[in-house]
DNA sequence: CTGTTAGCGCGTTCAG
DNA sequence: CTGAACGCGCTAACAG
């Protein structure tokens, strides 16, 4: 058994030229079926694979794609990563996934290593020091040099394909939904407030609050904890709970709406009856922990598909012209046992 | 801007040759100082990178290897991924990331398309398809082509770097721990029945009875739920509990754990004093629920670590001899609020 | 110190 | 139908 079989050796041994070897393999009409077959037998038994690098070489295209995204920790980004490499798997590409550890400087040594022509693309979400603070000349750079898709934390002063939940409708939406089951002193807890993703939440709750205060005229009550981490996580929520009557809770993040829920628990709150809670999340750990956990799904499977479709788009389009787009796909609100139903609001 | 310059078009504008650019850039002492200065600042006003394929072509070395992992949707593999990518990182490797999804027709394709010359090794960690099958001709011929590190799930048939937890040691901690907090009636619940892990932990389990049977005296009875999968896992789990007088729980699986954690919660069983809860788990979220999950740690990141060094190793003594090793990392029982505190033993 | 040449493994003209 | 020759971009002998 030979391991390094080249194209050569095979040749060789069949007693033909290189290039007939090379067009036997590829089913090249030009070759009779005989020479052909038996070429074929040959390289079988010599374990023959072509060598991927060479091939890449040559035809300019690698075959590779490179995911970077902050970490793979949460469910939302293992699920949205492994979207992508299933998808990407399927149009015969590999993914060299890197994570940039919400850092800025590991992000710009990650973007840096796939400038060398190592990838014909680039699927990325911004980490939290990217976005904090609002640098981006290494994505202009990347941007112009391969083709690329920015997700979920993306960055609006770069253009090129973004795909997003559309995370201002879905702040709407939970909110909505917890006022519809009779929640009035609200808490919007983030624990990522530097990311766009958040932001928009944001936004969309604050929008919906106004719009429904005017409607309604019930007497609603936002508090907002904005945080960047989980340091004293547990303290900044206590003041809130003890200071106000709170009675919902909306989580931007897998992790912090877990920590809320442990948090609540422990506290003996009731859930829903005194606190309802909506998490941003996608993981089946929220739908087994009891009572188990309203979310917001964030489509994170759906998000990574629609990102490598748009990035192959564009590495086939390599010259054309197609225009950068920000596709948004529509959240959905799953309910479960942290909040309460909607005919709740006959009793209000 | 050009952006595909080679190192031609650097030669043409120097009008030097092509290898005098290459040594300039690879800072070839053979190159004087001034020429190499002025190479280099064309080579950066041209933005000249480096054709990376081109590289490997030439070196006989990928600079890349390749991961293979069930999923990572449980926090054991996204972490120890996360551990493989970053040390890989570290020694200028980049890392292809696939997943079986548990299928051993993926797997084969995966290990395939890894032996085309495409990497320099291969971590994996196998499905559990392939573990119930007990198939390994594929892994053979795998390692006979790359250098090959197993971890977690590993085939002892195969003659390769193995990297693992203590799996038996735990399974014996994990019942220990449980008696000497005065459980009597253990589960010993998995969900991976088929999985080397599980194995090897139901037989430190079984060992572990046995001994502390005969030296306590105590009236210990252990029970057993093998599932490949969660189908009715509910259920099972239900029929063991309402049948006997249970006390302590030990789950092989993250999910396993949480979803056990879920049930007994949702039944109003109090935790830990009526039931104890062990889970082989690595994750935040079974620190953040409530009750905390006492968890036998899998060093995820760690075994990671190691499979990649082991593996470096292996590829930098290419021809050489390097026996296989299995190599085995102590597991920590971490110590929360699912079991009782040892000086329970004292009410017995 | 610099240039010429060859070759990594493959695919692709273009002749025969 | 088959083969000789060239080139992808880079590195490394070997000359000069």
């Amino acid at each position: 058994m030979g391991f390094n079989t080249t194209i050569r050796e095979i040749a060789c041994i069949a007693n033909v030229s290189v290039s007939t070897v090379s067009k036997a393999l590829n089913n090249s009409p030009e070759i009779s079926m005989n020479t052909r077959l038996r070429i074929k037998r040959i390289a079988i038994a010599q374990g023959y694979k072509p060598n991927s690098t060479a091939r890449a070489l040559k035809s300019k295209n690698t075959g590779s794609i490179g995911i970077i995204v902050p970490d793979i920790s949460s469910s939302f980004f293992s699920i949205m990563v492994q979207g992508i490499e299933a998808r990407a798997k399927k149009r015969g590409l590999r993914s060299y996934i890197c994570f940039s550890n919400e850092s800025l400087n590991m992000e710009r040594k990650l973007v840096d290593s796939f400038m060398n022509h190592s990838v014909d693309g680039v699927i990325m979400s911004l980490s939290k020091q990217t976005q904090s603070a609002g640098i981006n000349d290494h994505l202009t750079r990347l941007n112009m040099h391969v083709p690329m898709v920015m997700v979920d934390r993306v960055c609006d002063h770069v253009e090129c394909d973004k795909v997003v939940l559309d995370d201002f409708e879905a702040g709407r939406s939970a909110l909505r939904y917890l006022v519809d089951t009779g929640c009035r002193n609200i808490v919007f807890l983030t624990a990522i407030k530097a990311t766009s993703v958040s932001q928009y939440r944001m936004a969309g709750f604050k929008e919906e609050f106004c719009c429904l205060k005017k409607s309604t005229g019930f007497r609603l009550k936002a508090f907002t904890i904005e945080l960047n981490g989980y340091d004293g996580f547990e303290n900044k929520l206590n003041k809130v709970l003890n200071e106000n009557s709170i009675d919902a809770i909306i989580a931007t993040d897998e992790l912090g709406a877990i920590k809320t829920h442990g948090h609540l628990q422990r506290k003996g709150y009731m859930i829903p009856n005194e606190v309802s809670i909506i998490g941003f999340t996608n993981g089946e750990m929220s739908q087994n922990i009891y009572p188990s956990l309203t979310m917001v799904s964030q489509r994170a499977k759906k998000i990574g598909e629609r990102a490598l479709d748009r990035l192959v788009l564009r590495i086939l389009n390599k010259d054309r012209d197609l225009v950068p787009k920000k596709i948004a796909i529509k959240h959905k609100l799953i309910l479960r046992e942290t909040t309460r139903q909607p005919n709740f609001l006959f009793d209000n």
